[in-house]
DNA sequence: TCTCGATGTTGACATTGTGTACATTCGCTC
DNA sequence: GAGCGAATGTACACAATGTCAACATCGAGA
């Protein structure tokens, strides 16, 4: 994995790229993390892939919608690792739960910028059927956790306000490690969450 | 103050302005948020204040630069924030400390991009003197309320735990309200909030 | 084989951040 | 006051960016 093999997107045969909308999306989220959201240009995207900067706009209308399919992009790998977290987890569901709320805060250590981007004023502002789908998804995702951690149905009523709570912590612990707020290594900061999360656990 | 009277930064008396850094500060508050800040430009914070592009270098040595006053600027008014609605709630600490996470929460409501800036990629890239300053300040505010309100030294060695938990909740629910992913009114807002730190309270 | 739709390229334009050289003004000393 | 130096704005220029319109090239189906 560490080997810069070239992926499938990569290879070009002529005039056409063959795989462009893939390549731009791969490397565009190679150039987001290396660049930050503010530094990331369409025309230096373009560069890498080896194509034109206006090649872009035959697979999206403007470099926010090139932006929006990033974060959809990012979404499923989030969504992924959270239910991997889960499934992979041994355990009852608290440990599950607990696993979860850390996999979250790692996604974004490790990908700052997406994760950035992904919770970002772009939600906010273009909210496209994909990157809606995404964050329904993951909602839903985090819901059937928190009821089965709590031992209560998915549709009791007061059961959001507990989402919230819980996805406020995750959340907010992502940001303010992200802004450099909050320091320390990744098993430092596993605990500081769980502990974080055990606290939120018994009061619910 | 509804009234829109020209503040004392905005008045020009021939070639030079006379007060360009506060204008700037003051004017450049209100573009962020008209324009959020990836669409915040330079040039048009200068034509509205009614100055080359250029002259701006004046006074900061470049946008970045520029972004980081307006960062600076809004810690300031932060931290303000955070002292009144602590000192004017009425009632024991417990009800100052849910007062003064309210009053988080809200500034964000009310100062979206400002927020993302000051908590955002800046805090971490390029740390100014005075951002450095303005931030730790508000740290303290933080860490002396929790202190108070746990009934605990302020140097007490595992309190940190509890302000970063704390700290997290008002935090996340700022950035998920920003983001759109957590909707209602300021009252309702307030009680989630609220109902959330109550929580973590009796936790601690 | 011809043609048409999909995909890339060329050239151009307005806007942006920023560097260099010049102009204007304020404040201090004589 | 007169004059000078520092502070503050302006004029001009340049490369880079996002985006548009017109053109070129390819691949698949008639």
């Amino acid at each position: 994995m560490s080997t810069s093999r070239k992926s499938v997107a990569d290879e070009r045969s002529g005039y056409h790229h063959g795989n462009l909308r893939e390549a731009l999306l791969e490397h565009g989220l190679a150039l987001l993390e290396e660049k930050g959201e503010s530094q990331f240009s369409l025309r230096e995207l373009a560069r890498r892939v080896g194509v034109t900067a206006n090649a872009v706009y035959r697979h999206f209308s403007s470099k926010d919608v090139l932006l929006m399919g990033l974060a959809a992009e990012g979404m499923r790998q989030f969504t992924a690792s959270q239910a991997s977290a889960w499934g992979v987890t041994r355990g009852n569901v608290a440990e599950k739960f607990l696993a979860s709320g850390c996999a979250y805060v790692r996604f974004a250590r490790n990908n700052p910028a997406l994760f950035r981007l992904m919770f970002g004023r772009f939600i906010v502002e273009h909210r496209s059927e994909e990157l809606e789908h995404e964050s329904r998804q993951a909602f839903a995702g985090l819901t059937t956790a928190v009821a089965a951690t709590l031992g209560v149905p998915e549709d009791s009523g007061d059961i959001s306000g507990a989402v919230n709570a819980a996805w406020a912590v995750v959340h907010g612990f992502s940001h303010l490690i992200l802004d450099g707020q909050i320091h320390g290594s990744d098993e430092e900061l596993d605990a500081t969450v769980a502990s974080a999360l055990g606290h939120w656990l018994v009061s619910n």
